[in-house]
DNA sequence: AATAAACTGTCGCCAAATAGACAATTGGAT
DNA sequence: ATCCAATTGTCTATTTGGCGACAGTTTATT
């Protein structure tokens, strides 16, 4: 894949882009293209490891069934997101299910790939386990905010989540808060990621529409006031 | 430190017991013991990282405080439990407080003698990947249960958890069943870990109690069956 | 333009959990 | 033996959120 056209897309991740250069060059030379069709799973709960991805275009949905049934959004994977790396790392199966909500192309590193690179390269495994330390800290933030945070606090969280990308935030940092946002996401959906119902959710919207923060539209959501959503999800 | 005299208690960590022997080793001897009173704290959230630690006797209890300055608890941290790994790896501060509940020994790797170790051994890395991988898969687990299950069947999960060590359980392991298990635990404690009320506690506990599954004391549970709570824990 | 499908807005009812209050019980300390 | 602090047990009133129902709106399709 050529290295030029890729870069652009994964430098959008925080985690890669402070890859020393030479990395950023072997994973984009190693990897290869994997085309997935809207609806299709990449991969299932349970799954054998077959690799370490980067989302390079589309929308990917993470979640899990409950023994009930019940579909379990975790998250949504934005362009540029890294993923697959717990069970790349541990050989164990796959934590979630992996499904297309669009068209996807997707930037894949081998188990074989990546461990020819690291016998290569030991040097390289601290930024590997950087990867890995990203993502317990912002599920640990995660299990924090679920548990004393109010739904409506919740919901401003996840939204700005869903604006900002799903990387863990610098602590302090500021969010860029140029303008609006305009987020392409039903309220069945958001529900779902809350784990709560389409009819509360609604009602939250429109009081935070009442307060000027956001207005709701068929299927979008468009954000005001950022700012004003980040001081609501410490509520 | 003597080799000897801790490896039966590293030995119950699950991730420890899995080293090569000559890791165990190194381990033991490169680290130092530490003596922790009862209330002190190890560390607070925010606080550089020192190191990485293994608790030898005592308990340690890892919460986080809410803006409301209400205290979450995440857990209690059993003997031979390895902790702090997160700050290790990436450098950045500490995610929970952890605080003595009694008086507690502990093993301590610090962090030259880790960089050291693993700059001379680098064919050691993937160890530690695979801690942090357990760490993760075990809080993509409670996401999924605080989310899934019923306030009763959570109350079950964390009794069992509590009774079987924190350890991420093999899927489809089968518990330990001998027997009674008495649990030193307060109502008031189990409700902080579920983010629920003591009341409720109280009231789910008297449930379990009137279906035989264990005996309410002061201060004290007795679980009677655990292979019961354990299908209790799936709703 | 007509139709279907997906999504939103809003009822009202019900179950679950919170929170305050207070008595009763237990265990440790003096 | 007595007292105190911690813990438990159990009331209430109140809040929150889940869920069914259904009408209205928007979008895509033909």
């Amino acid at each position: 894949m050529e290295f030029d056209l890729l870069l652009p897309t994964l430098q959008q991740s925080q985690w890669f882009s402070s890859l020393p250069i030479e990395l950023q060059q072997t994973i984009v030379t190693t990897g290869t293209t994997k085309q997935l069709k809207q609806g299709h799973y990449l991969h299932r709960k349970g799954d054998k490891v077959d690799g370490l991805y980067c989302l390079i275009s589309g929308k990917l949905r993470v979640s899990n069934l409950t023994l009930a049934g019940q579909e379990l959004i975790l998250t949504w994977l934005q362009v540029g997101n890294w993923f697959g790396e717990i069970s790349m790392f541990d050989g164990l199966p796959r934590t979630h299910d992996a499904i297309a909500e669009q068209d996807c192309i997707l930037l894949k590193l081998s188990n074989q790939d990546f461990e020819q690179l690291l016998a290569k390269q030991p040097n390289l495994y601290p930024h590997f386990m950087r990867l890995l330390c990203q993502r317990v800290r912002t599920t640990f933030k995660l299990i924090d905010e679920m548990a004393s945070l109010s739904l409506k606090g919740q919901l401003c969280r996840r939204l700005l989540l869903l604006a900002e990308g799903l990387e863990l935030w610098p602590t302090g940092s500021i969010i860029s808060d140029a303008g609006l946002f305009k987020l392409t996401i039903s309220q069945e959906s958001l529900a779902l990621m809350l784990h709560s119902s389409r009819q509360t959710v609604n009602k939250i919207l429109k009081e935070l529409q009442a307060e000027g923060l956001l207005k709701v539209h068929y299927g979008q959501i468009t954000l005001f006031d950022k700012s004003r959503l980040l001081s609501l999800s410490q509520v």
